[in-house]
DNA sequence: GACTGTTTA
């Protein structure tokens, strides 16, 4: 493991540089009792009961008959109901065409007896994701189990999780999957697949394979440490290496070296499955010298047509230019119908290009085909990601979709037969020296360029057209820097301790982070009142694991429950605008539509900043009940983001509400719209500084602002509304570098505010 | 005067 070899020589370094001690406002810290040394390799998931006796009892007669039973007679009458029949007749035909399809006795195989973990390796198209889970549920060592753990008898076992990074895929898997066994979700109460995602949960009764997002399933594992209601858990789409699928992986495999105490003696199966061949790491990972068995490793062929491959033979110098003469080469040489989907850095890049491209398809002749351009990406707005997806309305047709990565693995756009990727992606990285992500375009690996090549063969042969030489697609890294090894940790930080594991360098993963990034995610936690002084959890700690938020938003929540803030209602109103997703004040492009909104927006802005503007925003936007697309439109406010905040407010108040910081359900919308006072904006913004009192930053005789902690000089973003405004001092809630060093979602404060807040005194 | 992409009871 990469970890174990790393570790003693981190804690060296650690000796040799003293830098354990920090100052935090008036406390020191020693951060020797966070990142104490372990004897144990690993620390094992807490045993809530210890495991006295294995008793395991078959749940039903079936389960004691001899062991001789055709399968198909053991799954008859096993079934809770008739219904567990063989699937759908005509979706059964296309199962059998599916390339897993004739690997089942071998996957089958290799999970029995004492094997507990299996990697598949298949490309899409393989079926790996529909098809894995039937194959496993009617397998013997997935029923449910009575067990005694000490002295209660518990159930352990009997259903399949299956993880995927996005909602949409666990969602339309399940409905897949679901037709195909023959119990169609949403068409009876019972049924064998059910999933599991934020705001959405369709388990019905009887459920065996469970679809649920990467984060639902560390949720569950902050309930059930052992993940008892599993007979296994299947984690689709790895090599995406979210973080959320690291830390499951971790769990995964402290759940296999335990002692299995937890499950009553049950051994939780594991298979691991990912598109592409980064085997060695992830077979490593799984497969240290102390498991009995090997991890075994299965390759499956996907469906894909070929794709003809073009380097340029000189570096491009200008990408617009290349990729302009690009698509009119392939529009005037390549027959209809193949549309073409260019990958492109971002939002600007798209932008320009479009224009270029449309400027010139305007001065071509009448009997070429036309070029319809359709721009992708995430800002953009459901209606206008639609047109990217439906083939041209008219005729004679030929369409160009200018995307960003959000093609590359979000969404699918049908009809491509031509890609060209310019070889570059905007990347978040974390800068925990600087507490500072940066958002810059970046080469991207091989398999990133190979998974966009792909792209070109879903329907039929195609041809990918790259803009830049062969060298450089040799010099490309082979795979994408981990999320966790990018991202700020501080969020995985509080996943990890929250379930159990105080030492988190002992915890278990493929990439482990820069000591200083965790060293930073500690201190920070420490300032938010998550860790005690020897590092250990605190009840805050584990209440701020509890919301779908960041852990500073999450103890703004907390400070705002405290009678000397009282303002919960109004800052989970703030938090679910800012966290639902885009901003929900749409960029104004021209001059002309800042006019058009400004008399409507004009009362949605405060002087006091950001906060104070969302929170009228929502506040308007809830006490408007007639037409709520109306309003949003005549503001151009984003309704989709509104809608989300609604559902995130509405899941906020309902975890307030069983956490008991809120006494009662509030009142239902609409509710007349009351501004808030200066006396109780002042409150509201002291109350978020116990989140993020660490980002302020003070006005400089130069009229720049300067960050308290750092001394760095930033700017605010032009979408605040504090751009272009002095202010004495500012706190701002995100720090990104883009252009230049750009604060967001600014507030105006004080800067004795921010004092008292730092000495403890807030 | 600027915006890769996901996700959480």
């Amino acid at each position: 493991m990469a970890q174990d070899e790393h570790r003693p020589k981190r804690r060296k370094t650690k000796a040799e540089n003293d830098t354990s001690i920090v100052k935090i406002g008036n406390k020191t810290i020693s951060l020797s009792a966070y990142l104490q040394p372990q004897k144990k390799p690993l620390e094992q998931p807490p045993a809530d009961q210890q495991y006295t006796t294995v008793e395991t009892q078959p749940e039903s007669k079936i389960e004691s008959e001899p062991p001789k039973k055709s399968e198909s007679d053991t799954r008859k009458k096993n079934a809770p109901k008739q219904h567990i029949s063989s699937g759908d007749p005509s979706l059964l035909k296309s199962r059998k065409a599916l390339p897993i399809w004739t690997h089942q006795n071998e996957i089958k195989a290799s999970l029995r007896d004492d094997n507990d973990v299996l990697l598949i390796v298949g490309e899409t198209g393989s079926g790996k994701s529909t098809q894995v889970p039937q194959f496993l549920i009617d397998e013997p060592w997935c029923r449910k189990k009575k067990v005694r753990v000490q002295s209660d008898t518990v159930n352990v076992g009997g259903m399949i999780a299956i993880t995927q990074p996005r909602r949409v895929a666990a969602t339309t898997l399940a409905s897949r999957v679901s037709r195909e066994i023959g119990t169609p979700l949403g068409t009876s109460r019972e049924g064998l697949v059910g999933y599991s995602v934020r705001f959405e949960h369709n388990i019905p009764k009887g459920t065996k394979i469970k679809f649920l997002t990467e984060g639902m399933l560390l949720q569950e594992l902050l309930r059930d440490p052992n993940l008892r209601q599993y007979s296994a858990v299947i984690v689709d789409e790895i090599h995406e290496r979210s973080v959320d699928v690291d830390l499951i992986a971790g769990f995964l495999k402290q759940i296999l070296l335990g002692d299995k105490a937890g499950r009553g003696g049950i051994p939780l199966k594991v298979v691991i499955m990912s598109a592409t061949a980064d085997v060695e790491k992830i077979q490593g990972f799984f497969n240290p010298e102390n498991l009995t068995s090997s991890v075994q490793l299965l390759r499956i062929k996907g469906r894909q047509y070929p794709v003809d491959i073009k380097h340029t033979t000189k570096p491009v110098s200008d990408i617009q230019e290349a990729l302009l003469k690009r698509i009119f080469d392939i529009h005037m040489h390549e027959p209809l119908p193949g549309d073409i989907l260019a990958f492109l850095t971002g939002q600007e890049e798209i932008e320009a290009a479009q224009r270029l491209i449309e400027e010139y398809s305007a001065t071509l002749a009448s009997d070429v085909p036309k070029l319809l351009v359709c721009p992708l990406y995430g800002q953009l707005s459901i209606q206008a990601q639609q047109d990217a997806f439906q083939p041209a309305k008219k005729g004679f047709t030929r369409k160009v979709v200018l995307a960003t990565n959000i093609a590359e693995t979000s969404v699918t756009v049908p009809g491509v037969r031509y890609v060209i990727d310019c070889g570059k992606a905007k990347v978040k990285q974390f800068r925990s020296q600087l507490g500072m992500e940066s958002l810059l375009a970046k080469a991207i690996s091989k398999s990133s360029a190979i998974q966009r090549t792909g792209r070109a063969g879903r329907e039929g042969p195609g041809k990918c057209y790259r803009l830049y030489t062969s060298e450089t697609y040799d010099s490309l890294r082979d795979a994408d820097l981990p999320e966790i090894l990018r991202n700020d940790v501080l969020g995985a930080v509080l996943t990890i301790k929250a379930r159990g594991i105080n030492n988190v360098l002992s915890f278990p993963l493929m990439d482990f982070p820069d000591l200083e990034s965790v060293e930073k995610a500690l201190i920070q936690l420490h300032f938010l009142g998550a860790l005690a002084d020897d590092g250990s959890i605190t009840e805050t700690g584990k209440k701020l694991a509890l919301f779908p938020v960041s852990a500073p938003y999450g103890r703004v929540l907390l400070a705002a429950s405290e009678p000397q803030y009282d303002c919960l209602l109004e800052v989970i109103d703030i938090i679910a605008c800012i966290t639902a997703g885009e901003n929900i004040f749409y960029q104004l492009q021209s001059e002309e539509a800042r006019e058009e909104v400004e008399e409507y927006r004009k009362e949605l802005y405060r002087r006091e900043g950001d906060i104070l503007t969302y929170l009228t925003t929502m506040q308007r936007y809830a006490a408007e009940n007639a037409d709520r697309t109306g309003w949003c439109r005549k503001r151009k406010v984003n309704t989709r983001t509104m809608k989300q905040a609604l559902n995130i407010r509405k899941q906020l108040r309902g975890i307030c509400l069983k956490e008991k910081m809120l006494a009662e359900p509030p009142p239902p919308d609409p509710q007349p719209f009351v501004p808030m006072s200066p006396e109780g904006a002042a409150q509201l913004l002291r109350c978020f500084l116990r989140g993020f009192g660490t980002r302020c930053a003070l006005l400089a005789p130069d009229s720049s602002y300067v960050t308290v902690q750092g001394k760095h000089v930033v700017a605010v973003h032009p979408s605040s509304a504090l751009h272009g405004r002095k202010r004495e001092s500012i706190m701002f809630l995100e720090h990104v570098f883009t252009q230049r060093s750009y604060v967001k979602k600014v507030s105006a404060v004080q800067a004795d505010w921010i004092v008292e807040v730092m000495e403890g005194r807030g």
